[in-house]
RNA sequence: GGCCCUAUCGUCUAGCCUGGUCCAGGACGGAGGCUUUUCAAGCCUUAAACCCGGGUUCAAAUCCCGGUAGGGUCACCA
């Protein structure tokens, strides 16, 4: 079988994780069997359909390299229903329907129909195999006769979607939870077009932390947010994809590729899952930890800020510090600002004497001593690589009190509580900087 | 409320079909420790779960029944 499945978002609001996930293994089923993946977007409901949610599905979409084989707009399409509820009412299998709308439970009366069309129900039971929930039974007789659309050019939902996956052959419907009870109603309509029924695969729900549906309201963070904020692709996908699906094996990083080859159907989860925002950002972690120096400074480029600009050099001396201090692209900004980890590489600290003193012997002519020995130390080296510059002071460290000696020599060249290492400063700042800087602490201490 | 779905550490999950190898495994997060005596990262260690009650069986997280809890859905939205 030609596997053919499908993405039908309505673009009511921007794209998120919910849909994502839905999307996705979609687009995964349809890889794993070289089969087809449309995407459809629903759009009849004039009222909250808006071209830049769409804009915003497409592009985050794109990003996330779910590429797709064809592409449908509903709105463009309703000649097609239309001949459809035409069929329908010809056979018998729906009716213009007369319609009390002052009787109407509907809360918002405004712009309901006096003449509207139903399907004719005919209250029966439904049964279907759905591919992660099994066997499952519905009694449709409580659903009545219910609307399939409001005239001939105003088809909705329910008709519209089950029209468009018979008619673009649509072999696997994998979609929300929370459209089982929306089949069988759908399943009545294949039935009444005389249209072959798809495999059904309803996957769990993606949860707010209060375990409720994941919504625009409620957490949903939507994924072109992820990718301004500097996030990997493969890492989304990576994370996306371990919820509410496993591997046989424990592993976890896995590449696109690995997850298509293992991807079952039959190994979704039935229980919703609730999106933990930490876990993706160690994934995300994981992923920047693969990139190459190279790339890395190149994918980093466009969330470096503007004063960044020019100092190639302190970003490579800087590289590895940066690494380890940073789960996305975005973050890295922050860490040059005044007072974080890097800001001593850009601005010369400001700083009270007595903190160049170790806390545990707040010593001042003992920490000259140690520091004019750095400092001594430092002049002399020719190659100032970090591995010189530690090798120059750490035995003088370990013989005379690693805190007494490292904690001053830190503090002169950061300023700060918090920094990296001494060796790694120096580094960073560069032998001249850290000369004159290291200096002016000695001046300091001496008066 | 009716109907439907679900139920393993705080979270994501493995195991459940084909009962014993599970005093339940992995990962995130937590706690503690190590390290270039500050951070971060990394490494090591550790706490933490089979919803409850009945069966069936020599043996149940795994099979059966009944509860309970949570979620979804009940539109002229999708």
């Amino acid at each position: 079988m030609n596997v053919v499945t499908r993405f039908a978002p309505s673009p009511t609001g921007k794209f998120h994780a919910g849909s994502y996930r839905t999307a996705l293994f979609s687009w995964i089923y349809a890889k794993q069997n070289n089969g087809k993946f449309i995407l459809r977007i629903e759009d009849t409901d004039k009222e909250r359909s808006k071209k830049e949610y769409e804009e915003n599905i497409i592009d985050s979409l794109k990003w996330l390299g779910l590429d797709y084989d064809s592409f449908y707009r509903q709105s463009e399409r309703t000649d097609i229903y239309a001949g459809y509820i035409k069929k329908l009412i010809d056979s018998g299998h729906a009716y213009i329907s007369d319609e009390n709308i002052a009787d109407s439970t509907n809360a918002d009366k405004s712009g309901l129909r006096s003449h509207v069309i139903r399907f004719r129900n005919p209250k029966c039971k439904i049964a279907f195999d759905d591919i992660v929930r099994g066997h499952i039974e519905f009694d449709t007789t409580e659903l009545g006769d219910f609307v399939i659309a409001k005239d001939m050019n105003e088809p909705v939902f329910h008709l519209t979607n089950v029209i468009d996956d018979h008619d673009m052959g649509i072999t696997h419907i994998i979609r929300g939870e929370d459209h089982i009870s929306n089949t069988p109603r759908q399943i009545l309509l294949y039935r009444a077009i005389g249209a072959e029924i798809p495999q059904f695969a309803h996957i769990p729900l993606l949860l707010a932390k209060d375990r409720s549906k994941l919504s625009k309201r409620n957490g949903a963070i939507p994924v072109s947010d992820y990718r301004d904020r500097g996030y990997i692709r493969e890492a989304i996908i990576n994370y996306m994809a371990l919820l509410g699906w496993h591997p046989a094996d424990d592993r976890e990083i896995l590449s696109i590729d690995e997850v298509i080859g293992q991807f079952s159907l039959d190994r979704v989860q039935k229980g919703g899952a609730i999106f933990d925002d930490e876990k993706l950002s160690w994934f995300n972690r994981q992923y920047m930890a693969r990139l190459s120096d190279e790339d890395f400074i190149s994918d980093a480029k466009p969330f470096l800020p503007d004063s960044m600009n020019g100092m190639q050099d302190l970003l490579k001396r800087a590289l590895s510090t940066i690494r380890s201090k940073v789960s996305s692209f975005a973050e890295i900004a922050g860490l040059f600002d005044n007072s974080a980890d890097l800001s001593f590489t850009i601005t010369v600290p400001k700083y009270n004497v007595n903190s160049l003193l170790w806390s545990k012997n707040p010593d001042k002519k003992l920490a000259l001593k140690h520091l004019e020995f750095s400092l001594n130390a430092i002049q002399g080296i020719e190659d100032f690589t970090m591995d010189n510059i530690k090798n120059a002071i750490w035995p003088y460290a370990e013989a005379n009190g690693k805190g007494d000696v490292l904690w001053p020599l830190r503090y002169a060249i950061t300023g700060q509580n918090k920094s990296p290492d001494p060796f790694t400063s120096a580094y960073i700042v560069g032998k001249n900087e850290a000369i004159k800087r290291i200096k002016k602490a000695c001046e300091l201490l001496a008066n």
